[in-house]
DNA sequence: CTGCCACTTCAAGCCGACTTGAGGTCAAGC
DNA sequence: GCTTGACCTCAAGTCGGCTTGAAGTGGCAG
């Protein structure tokens, strides 16, 4: 097989080519040529967006997956950084599996409302004091949704 | 203490002005009155905002927390809501330790280039067929984010 | 009575990751 | 040679959860 057209890329990965030409543009993948409009992309590019997809499943932004790539091309991913996304998803699934206990209790508490049922007042507080807020893993690029520092 | 105006109930919860008249648009919450053009609140809506703290923090969005208030005002939040949550955030949680585990592994493997470790390539495959997309808990408002059933 | 400033409203902006739509191009098949 | 339709570009829209900014109001201290 020989260079593929954007719909055969978009055939075997899977993503709308909408989503390869948005890729494109950010810098995430580059085609090698065009067939008059039509842009050609080397077989690798199917490693490189299966490269995307696992940084983005990892809570990478599509910046910070870009910057993993040299500017000249190869994978450059820095050991450490892979460690501080784990650590990272350590926190988020400790405050996920407190949430999951707090409701799993709720559920089936037989309080006759929740308001009466100290674990879920307990998990109430938490959330009121920020404890459950959440956070995406690392990163931190300041999207509107997480509280400012006040 | 009797009714707080918007400032004392920001400092009491944490949350900004702009988010109390915002939840306050979306009926999430309400204000029992005015003194001129300012909201009065009930200190009750510290309760019932850590309510809602609770909810986010759970993975509900606005509109569905809203939905646990009946129209009437009382918390009626269904149980079994709660245990499909708690499924759904089980379902997370596992899908983020398998990422977790396998950028721990990829931290630490000796192989010159990521490339050439298995479990590397094995999480990479898993990224591209789709088993590890981020997918928000349930609810599936439909946001643009996660991948439509082609 | 006056000035101040905390509050108000309303519309618009922002973030990330894409999608959508209008309007254009051109390689290939008939 | 002509049509077809898959591809192209570029701008704008979407989604949720807020924030921000301009312009207005009015309770309360002095």
């Amino acid at each position: 097989m020989k260079d593929m057209d954007i719909a055969e890329v978009a055939q075997a990965t899977g993503l709308p080519a909408s989503t390869l030409r948005y890729y494109e543009e950010k810098g995430l993948i580059a085609s090698i040529g065009r067939r008059g409009l039509k842009r050609l992309f080397d077989p690798g590019v199917i490693d490189r967006l299966a490269l995307v997809s696992l940084g983005r499943a990892a809570g990478f932004s599509l910046d910070e997956i870009g910057a993993m790539f040299a500017p000249d091309g190869e994978p450059r991913i820095d050991r450490d950084q892979l460690a501080a996304r784990a650590d990272a998803l350590d926190a988020t699934i400790a405050r996920l599996a407190a949430m999951r206990d707090g409701l799993r209790h709720a559920a089936e508490c037989r309080a006759p409302s929740h308001m009466e049922c100290p674990t879920f007042r307990r998990l109430m507080r938490a959330a009121a004091s920020g404890a459950l807020a959440r956070r995406l893993p690392s990163g931190d690029a300041g999207r509107g949704s997480t509280r400012r520092p006040a």
